[in-house]
DNA sequence: CTTATTATTGAGACCGGTCTCAAATATAAA
DNA sequence: TTTATATTTGAGACCGGTCTCAATAATAAG
């Protein structure tokens, strides 16, 4: 028994069915689980399975059964904090269903996005959770659940797609977080994240591709207009793809002569560089700059000062989603359900009135 | 065009032949892209394929190539930073050599480990990389390279595996630190880790099952002895599984009446938790407590005082696993290489001379 | 213009399961 | 005991590709 492990070079149904003496349809129906057999023949088969060490392919299964037992996912970096922490809420939800997750990073480059689909389509993944690097160009989305496949959206959801999606309420959290800046006297507020244009400047809304931030800074200007602001456009900034470039552009803004009094950064990633480009530029926070981060990641509540952040319920983002897919896969046939979770804002220390 | 996507319930190189006019080898020589075909056919093939939106399907491609294109990695905990940026560089390394990622979290629980083997071994993955939750408890390992696919085990090896192994230098690395601290008067080092035995009481390093712990524990122990301090051994504190325990078994600790005056914390997560109790007892880092973490995790860098940490390779330690893994994928049978990545101290401000 | 050689193509087996359908056996009813 | 009904089994098609091998067509050599 603890020799016969290496030469098992693909133990069949039909290899324990001659074993056990009986059909290759009977030896599979009690490997298989399906159908009815004796008793008897059960045993022997198990017996036969057993000394064989014999180890079902589920590959050739979900040939004939068509469902894989997999779970695509594509997110734009399981670095990011953020989306390692909902990836976790898919995999534990997916898991307790029996399903398996196959993970693809798209860099959040859209043509990635696109090979990855392709890619998990061709491998006959049961259903897809994508967070959709551009919310505009979704054809490969259509085409995925065009195959028949569901499809759920993290994080993003797009107006183009009539398919489970589950966002935060970030209009909100951003109304919220730009309506206090504005209440403790800010008026050069500076808003950071890392989606990017052709030209890096920010016009409008409709430039940005990426539905929650869009979303954001919806909110931010609209309330930054109630208040009377103008020109906020200017003050989004664009392109912070990368730690090094966040820090090109935070050291840029706050050297500038007109620099903001407060900023908001799209994501943890983004106002940990902030926070350091700061500390760097000896500018103190809040006294100096008041900064607020979305996503309430482990650091932000043990620097000095602790930062005011937005906190998303990241994790139930991801499990939310996995569980909506679960279900369709598992039949529920209803309509497009669109979730949205709430957020929090996190008052703590990193917020002051503006200085004079 | 638009239109015909909907109801492309799977259209096979069969489907795609008869429409070329061709048989269905031929088609599936032109579309599988192997053996010859005249410049005429491909072209007919190739149009009948793109107006039927042929999708190939890979999981019948993998019935008898015997390949999948697939890689299963198991981890502790894909929401922990560590892990999370090791995946990064195994999956950079995978997508790029044509290879898609299976992602199962273990939990560090060998159960759950042993049944993700199970599953990946089943669905026929081409390889393997593993962060073994217990380094004696290896069968299921040794089954699944008994069955042919290549294992490469990350952070963690085992003496039992004759398999390609990345790991950091955690014995030098504990070594260096504890020397450090041990030259700055501390006499009173606790080592906090989230590994565990039955009774939660550490004895000796053989208790520790997780490779790299077990290394670092070693080398703390070792450098200790060599200083002449005595039952070091009840200053390593186990079970720090999750942040709730960890602040736990940390305000127990520092409540102490006689408390360490300096914590080695075994991964940013713990360290995290650490600096948090501490600044909840109002204890005051670098004057009351000394700390080290290992990982050098983007926080470590931002607190007051920043950290000192272990800075490991982490990216690396996935990103070499992953290339090794690929090389054998693609034939090289070398034997087994053992890589130790280089740790390095970064020394920042909260260790200090032990209180007098 | 044959004959030898090479390039293309087609027929059909195969991978390892599932599943339909009918035959064989067992049990219940008449 | 015979007939009807329910259980178990086996034979073989099928899923959608790959791949071997032989047949056919095209090109080169004699």
């Amino acid at each position: 028994m603890d020799q016969s492990q290496s030469q098992n070079t693909s133990v069949t149904v039909a290899d324990v069915a001659r074993k056990a003496g009986v059909s290759k349809a009977t030896a599979a129906r009690v490997l298989g689980g399906y159908g009815t057999v004796s008793e008897r023949v059960r045993e022997a088969v198990t017996a036969a399975a057993r000394s064989l060490d014999y180890r079902p392919n589920e590959l050739a299964r979900s040939m004939t059964t068509g469902r894989s037992g997999t779970i695509g996912v594509v997110v734009g970096d399981i670095e990011n904090p953020f989306f390692s922490l909902a990836v976790r809420g898919i995999t534990d939800v997916a898991r307790q269903a029996g399903f398996t997750v196959i993970l693809i990073n798209s860099g959040e480059d859209a043509e990635i996005e696109k090979a990855a689909i392709r890619t998990l389509l061709a491998k006959r993944v049961d259903g897809l959770i994508v967070s959709p690097a551009k919310e505009s160009d979704v054809g490969h989305l259509r085409e995925a659940t065009g195959s028949g496949r569901p499809l759920a959206l993290l994080d993003r959801g797009s107006e183009f797609l009539d398919v489970d999606t589950v966002i935060a309420d970030d209009r909100h959290a951003a109304e919220d977080v730009t309506r206090q800046l504005i209440a403790r006297g800010h008026r050069r507020i500076a808003y950071l994240t890392a989606c990017d244009t052709p030209d890096h400047l920010f016009r409008t809304p409709a430039d940005i591709n990426t539905g929650s931030v869009r979303r954001r800074i919806e909110g931010f200007l609209g309330t930054c207009g109630e208040a009377g602001l103008t020109e906020t456009e200017s003050w989004v900034h664009m392109g912070a793809v990368t730690p090094e470039e966040t820090r090109r552009i935070a050291t840029q803004i706050l050297e500038a002569k007109n620099r903001p009094t407060a900023i908001i950064a799209s994501d943890s990633v983004i106002g940990l560089e902030v926070f350091k480009v700061c500390r760097g530029l000896g500018l103190r926070i809040p006294h100096d700059l008041s900064l607020v981060s979305f996503h309430d990641a482990d650091w932000t509540s043990v620097t000095t000062p602790p930062v005011t952040v937005v906190r998303q319920p990241v994790y139930r983002l991801g499990e939310t989603a996995a569980k909506l897919l679960v279900e369709r896969l598992n039949g529920h046939r209803t309509e497009a359900v669109r979730v949205v979770l709430r957020t929090e804002v996190v008052e703590r220390a990193s917020v002051a009135n503006a200085p004079a």
